[in-house]
DNA sequence: CGCGAAACGGATGGACCATCCGCTTGTGTT
DNA sequence: AACACAAGCGGATGGTCCATCCGTTTCGCG
């Protein structure tokens, strides 16, 4: 106890062995994800060279390891939003954040189901989410208050209609190469249904 | 062998206690699929107070008694499927073809899963969901056709869109209230991006 | 009533999951 | 450099769930 860093809620650093395990960890299970398997710890750990006791003292459950897979991604799409929100056009800043959410969502496997999941395991899954759900409600108020969008569609539409569309092109098929273009026209046909104005551009 | 029936291949019909013991399987099963959990034909073996066996016998696997669950439901779209081929406007058989659809997805439990699903363990279901796809497809050619869709909508995207919107209904939440309602809202909006006219109806 | 086939039940081996604790390794100290 | 001790590691192990297999029971026909 000789260095007291400071008061806060800081954990003490890994040593490390331990950060590299926990790195190699996520590297590992990012690329079972990848293969489409549902994570299974065990594999995680024989997959590493590493003991099984291992990946879950770093993760306590499969939902964890998940997460912190899919954190990038949501630190970009937290980003994005950031953008999307000093955009003074309002119809074109809600139509390219949802654009990159999708995007992003049918490109790293380990998002839709975070995204999709009622409930997290890391606190941080959950404050990214909600602010990207706030981030979305107001790119879409803005949009709405322009007159550009259908007053039909409510803020709490938002994230399910991408995880609507995420799943659709899950469903349609493997083919990944096709998998954004597909995205991107699923999201064209929704726009065009929220626009109010009838020709869009 | 003193039954001959015919050549074809008819099973012999099930002994009586079997069939009673098959029905009270797939009632058992409708239940616990409403409940929300994941069919497990231990479970179901144990709610209707017969042999994990017995079970086993009668549908091989999680997935074959999940479908004849769901069977009733895809018949029934069938039918829908049938009488909207004979309506005259177009525009009006795709809307309301859709709407059915959608509506017994996200009311029946079982369908989703089956619809979504790349390949089937009973035949039957394989027909029915393609002979859903055909109909989808005719009907969607026909409303192009008078000329009340945009064409960058294809055959193919029809299945995946519908189980995307019922998955959204899904990720929105619980209530199971407004569940048709919510599903209705995504496909005007669906719809209203689909519809090659400004303003439907 | 008796017989053969059909169906039943549940004990059981196998697969997978996640915990727990004795051992190893890193790190700060003397 | 050697030590001490906390931090981390590994994997054997008990628990849970799945699905098969075969001895027993039940059905239905002659």
């Amino acid at each position: 106890m000789s260095r007291p860093i400071s008061m806060a809620a800081m954990t003490t650093p890994l040593r490390r062995d331990a950060a590299r395990n926990r790195e190699l960890i996520v590297v590992a299970a990012r690329g079972l994800v990848a293969e489409g398997t549902a994570l299974q710890l065990n594999d995680v750990a024989r997959r590493v060279g590493v003991g099984v006791g291992t990946v879950y003292r770093h993760f306590p459950t499969a939902e964890a390891l998940l997460e912190t897979v899919a954190a990038p991604s949501l630190e970009a799409l937290a980003a994005y939003g950031e953008e999307a929100l000093a955009d003074t056009d309002p119809w074109r800043a809600f139509e390219t954040f949802l654009m990159r959410t999708l995007e992003t969502q049918v490109t790293d496997p380990s998002l839709a189901p975070v995204t999709a999941a009622a409930s997290d395991a890391l606190t941080r899954t959950t404050e990214l989410k909600e602010l990207l759900r706030s981030t979305g409600a107001a790119l879409l108020d803005n949009a709405r208050s322009a007159g550009a969008v259908r007053s039909d569609v409510e803020q709490g539409d938002l994230v399910p209609l991408m995880c609507g569309i995420a799943h659709a092109v899950d469903v349609r098929g493997p083919a990944p190469a096709e998998r954004v273009d597909t995205a991107r026209r699923y999201l064209a046909t929704l726009l065009a249904g929220l626009r109010d104005r009838p020709r869009p551009v």
